[in-house]
DNA sequence: AACGGCAACAACCGCCCCCCA
DNA sequence: GTGGGGGGCGGTTGTTGCCGT
């Protein structure tokens, strides 16, 4: 059970655990395992009431004065849970007030965000994750929410914090490794620093440095930088058999899952739209049961009924299908990336006749991946650039899937 | 057992963008 | 056209637990 994910840390005593996976909350009780309770109770009712002595002259939300910070309480967790559950996300400076709860509007959302809102897959991340994240940072830099949002089950901020306190560390010691061994080999090798915010660009810019007389060397740059963009063919293979294994079990346990059946996230949507997109996509889909969102990130209210979000058939919770629906969907709009793109098959041929060389292949993929930021912002990977990345030997690959099996052993902390 | 360093992660902060009046 | 408010996003901080000494 993921429950204790909701608990502030050291605050082991409120583990639901403790109490047979139920928590006395006044003179309601709160069932983690089966149910949320709607009611308020006398907890939640002197919140409110603390709240509405505080709320005498009240400054604004997010002022700081009289605003608890810190950790949610499993308490706090329930109110806004039992709240949204009754009038829909969204409308975030009505929460407090209307609540009880001495938080500011956005320590709300986040909250909700981040932690409470249904679908929410938390724990370990597996090596496709893993690989997802690596390439698409790899390809997008620090867009937490645009990366988010090819993992339907995993927060930006979630994301954030892996990569920073994760892969980071691993790619680190990868390329450290690769530095070192290259520097064994060749003490002329020039090294370059792994930049965290855009290892994209140092593809770019090896290229662009690029010239006859350092053709070799950038070769091997570019080669080593590869093998980080190239674990889009392992991942893309992962996730064929993914899906085909329904493997991608959900262990979304949390306190969303008391919230199962009024809420869900359209894998269909999980590509960002931008605004005149969003709002087309509102208008032809006013006829369906839920709306579309920015990113997987950010919940989906029934639109027919917000308020009623219990019982809903089009509005349950994401299953595993509909993940396993996204991840193919993953595939398909990179059929539909490169389709809709303006270079067609004959292009493609083209090219292939003219880049039988990795950095050639590679430049194309930066490029392609810059020109697709900026006409596409989020979409995936083109058949384009699954082409460009088909370079890679086998072991570069596995190589860099295997990042998330390096240990101290194989690269020591002092390299 | 006590202490210090470190890792992990939840949460906050501040900036920015978009929408609407 | 513009200013204010709401919300999104990325960076950073604070707290806690773990582990080694």
């Amino acid at each position: 059970m993921a429950i204790p994910e909701t608990n502030p840390p050291g605050d082991a005593g409120a583990k639901p655990e403790d109490d047979e996976n139920n928590i006395s909350s006044g003179s309601t009780t709160f069932d983690w395992g089966r149910g949320i309770p709607l009611r308020l109770g006398k907890r939640e009712e002197t919140l409110a009431r603390l709240h509405l002595e505080f709320d005498e002259g009240r400054p604004p939300c997010c002022d700081k004065v009289g605003i608890k910070k810190g950790p949610w309480t499993p308490e706090e967790d329930i109110i806004l849970v039992s709240y949204i559950q009754q009038h829909g996300p969204g409308n975030w400076r009505s929460v407090p007030p209307n609540t009880g709860l001495l938080r500011c509007s956005k320590s709300c959302r986040l909250r909700w965000t981040n932690y409470l809102r249904p679908g929410i897959k938390r724990g370990n991340f597996t090596p496709h994750e893993e690989g997802m994240i690596i390439h698409l940072q790899s390809l997008l830099g620090n867009k937490w929410a645009a990366i988010a949002s090819y993992l339907p089950q995993r927060t930006d901020n979630d994301i954030k914090n892996y990569w920073n306190t994760h892969l980071k560390k691993k790619i680190k010691k990868f390329q450290s490794a690769l530095e070192s061994h290259r520097h064994m080999a060749s003490n002329s090798t020039t090294t370059t620093s792994y930049d965290d915010n855009h290892h994209h660009q140092l593809i770019n810019k090896s290229y662009s440095s690029s010239s006859t007389t350092d053709q070799k060397r950038i070769l091997i740059n570019l080669t080593d930088q590869s093998t980080l963009v190239n674990v889009s063919n392992k991942f893309n293979q992962q996730l064929q058999s993914t899906t085909s294994t329904s493997t991608y079990a959900s262990s979304t346990e949390n306190i969303s899952r008391l919230l199962e059946g009024w809420m869900r996230t359209s894998p269909k949507t999980t590509t960002i739209l931008n605004k005149s997109q969003q709002k087309e996509k509102l208008k032809n889909q006013n006829t369906n049961h839920f709306i579309p969102t920015t990113t997987s990130t950010h919940p989906i209210e029934c639109k027919d009924q917000p308020n009623k979000f219990e019982q809903q058939e089009s509005c349950d919770l994401i299953s595993h299908e509909d993940f396993e629906y996204s991840l193919l969907s993953f595939e398909n709009m990179s059929n539909i990336a490169w389709h809709k793109s303006s270079t067609s098959d004959s292009d493609l041929h083209g090219l292939t006749q003219i880049t039988n060389n990795t950095d050639e292949k590679l430049r194309l993929l930066s490029d392609a991946s810059m020109q697709r930021l900026i006409e596409n912002q989020q979409q995936p990977f083109s058949l384009f650039e699954k082409w460009l990345l088909d370079e890679a030997t086998d072991q570069q690959v596995q190589d860099l899937i295997d990042l998330s099996s390096i240990n101290d052993h194989r690269f020591p902390a002092n390299l």
